[in-house]
DNA sequence: TTTCCTCTTTGTAATGGTTACAAGTTATTA
DNA sequence: TAATAACTTGTAACCATTACAAAGAGGAAA
């Protein structure tokens, strides 16, 4: 997970400005550990800074997803989330509740021997099934 | 990759009707190796096919996806695509070109300890890079 | 064949996440 | 302070997908 300072200096070194606006996106990621969407961040932040726009929220999102400084998640067919750790782990979608977890996993133990001649970039591994919660919930109905 | 008569098979299997559109539908994707999105197949198809419509494509890719007979891969950010082979693999996804590629990979054999009281019904694997055709034009150039 | 019922197809409209754009605002630099 | 560039905002556009209703097709039973 980077903490907000390492995502403002990483900013600053690509000549984007620090913003209210943008600061509080940042640190609302850097502080979320549920790989919250657009509409859970604007909602969420939209208490304090009144003015906010959803494109601004996009807008900056999108900038950190270039600078490889946040990852977004298409594991959800029909929204993005977003995720401030970007050191490389599985996520874990539960089919019952929609919740994301994460896992280690060790990707680049991966056999990728057909790929010999690919310049990889990056590794995604999604799982999806039944969270022990919502196993538990199952049995008691 | 399913062959046609594997897939008429199962559709039959649900009480699904084998009609002529789903027929087509089913026979292009076993053909096809390019993971074709609904567009794609849309516009083949609509030549020998003149009436038909993209909601049919829609439902037809929807219950073969329900009964677990073929993928929809979200690689692609904006647009599904779909693939008749079920087996476990890798996909590939050139970010210059945009093709997808299969790789094959082992997923099994990852360590998932920290998923012991998860049902995983669902193990998905997209890298993201160069694929070597667009490596070698951007030597070129 | 005829009737009935159910499933299917089709086109259009609605949905919803995301992006484009223009106008106004703010920050930075000189 | 002025000038320029970057940023925010709201609205409108975009586009893949889904919802829906009406028309069409197929099978079962008589």
């Amino acid at each position: 997970m980077k903490t907000l300072k390492e995502l403002s200096d990483e900013l600053k070194r690509n000549n984007i400005r620090l913003t209210h606006q943008r600061l509080k996106v940042l640190e609302y990621l850097s502080n979320s550990k549920t790989h919250p969407t657009v509409e859970e961040i604007y909602s969420a932040l939209k208490k304090e800074v009144p003015s906010l726009s959803k494109t601004t929220i996009y807008n900056t999102l999108n900038y950190l997803s270039e600078l490889n400084l946040i990852k977004a998640l298409t594991i959800d067919e029909n929204e993005a989330h977003f995720d401030a750790d970007t050191h490389t782990h599985g996520h874990f979608k539960c089919s019952a509740c929609g919740k994301i977890y994460d896992f280690d996993i060790n990707i680049d133990s991966f056999d990728t021997e057909h790929l010999n001649n690919f310049e990889i970039n990056e590794k995604i591994v999604y799982f999806k099934g039944i969270c022990p919660r919502c196993l538990s919930n199952i049995n008691i109905e």
